[in-house]
DNA sequence: CAACCCCTACCGATCAATAGGTCGCCCGGT
DNA sequence: ACCGGGCGACCTATTGATCGGTAGGGGTTG
């Protein structure tokens, strides 16, 4: 809140800021080890040098744990955002894929997360729903952006845009299960290959 | 391992498959609500009118109930193969789909489950990386008696049938999480256009 | 038919581990 | 001296699991 960070003096509230960064990384870790459920303070504690009551005064619950896991991802999401202004084209997409692919950790946590939120009660529940919502929406987007309003099969872009994220999670899934028999980024490439109009040979 | 059922008195060996079944069928249910790791014995057992003590008379180990829950799930797909002759018609996929959109709970617990189980030590990790082989497996067949070798966007069937299992998967998330935002039977026919070679105008 | 026994089904008591969370204290920098 | 950061002790719930029992239906024997 004291905005007079004037001096190198990185406040004492930086120092905060930065613990909580690291928690968060090592939150991150843990919930893609073993689930949100499954992850335990103690675990999470551990692995900052911090004890399970010590981690407790960053974040005063678990759950405020897990809340501020999924701030940091909305976090990047809007900054990837912000970056294509809104509207992904499938290359970016892609890329995005292939850059998956090369974070395991990453992947497992928001898979993990997914699938365990649709449980009674789970507090990620509603994030996730309005993760999907938003992330469809956006994809209805960039489908109409690259492709225009007809894509093949006579599909409509928002009859599109759901199948895109289900591609997108079902490949992670897969993928996580048995990296070898799984190429994502190329099955990835495959798919938005069925979204492209084939009346332009593409060189 | 008596043999000789020959009155009508269904044996006490029947009476514990049944026992058994109901079990089962509990723990779908439980597992459906709050995952494999919150799924308390005790949970299971209440539904089904006994104490955890008594359960674990039937499946001595939590995890052995959790390979009986998998197991019966085999149950089900043999007996559906064995209606297809392993090659599903995309048709029969369609509906399948459209009965899933019925029973909520069952799609459920799979889907929390190989979310679950992509975790560490998760007993249920081998059991999902086999399975994925085999239905992907089954998918390229399936495909290729449909359309042969070559579909749209010039995918080859291997190419394809990760992508349609990806589109299960995903849809699934998707509609556990939003039912009404999402319609996946019909999202899952829009998929099956996309598959569809556009040479035929169908009808 | 009765006495007997045995095995299946099940429960009560109990455990050690682990969970998340509270409270009060201490330490060190400013 | 103050205060944020952090820990130790402690608590209560819950977990999966073990052990020792017991009730009773069924078959066997006399």
């Amino acid at each position: 809140m004291t905005a007079h960070d004037s001096g190198r003096r990185l406040g004492r509230a930086t120092r905060n800021e930065d613990r909580k960064a690291e928690i968060i990384q090592a939150a991150l870790e843990v919930i893609a080890e073993r689930g949100y459920r499954g992850a335990s303070l103690a675990a999470v504690a551990e692995r900052v040098g911090l004890t399970q009551q010590g981690l407790l005064h960053y974040f005063p619950t678990k759950e405020a744990l897990l809340i501020a896991v999924l701030e940091i991802r909305d976090q990047w999401d809007m900054a990837s955002a912000a970056l294509a202004g809104s509207a992904w084209p499938m290359e970016m997409m892609a890329s995005l894929v292939e850059y998956n692919a090369t974070r395991p950790g990453i992947v497992q946590v928001f898979t993990v997360l997914a699938g365990d939120s649709v449980t009674e009660d789970h507090p990620a529940r509603e994030y996730f729903k309005d993760r999907y919502r938003w992330v469809r929406h956006n994809a209805v987007e960039s489908l109409r952006n690259e492709y225009g309003d007809e894509l093949p099969g006579g599909l409509t872009p928002e009859q599109a845009a759901p199948l895109l994220i289900a591609i997108m999670d079902g490949l992670q899934v897969q993928w996580l299960h048995d990296p070898e028999a799984v190429d994502m980024p190329a099955s990835f490439r495959d798919f938005v290959k069925l979204l492209t109009p084939d009346d332009l040979p593409k060189t």
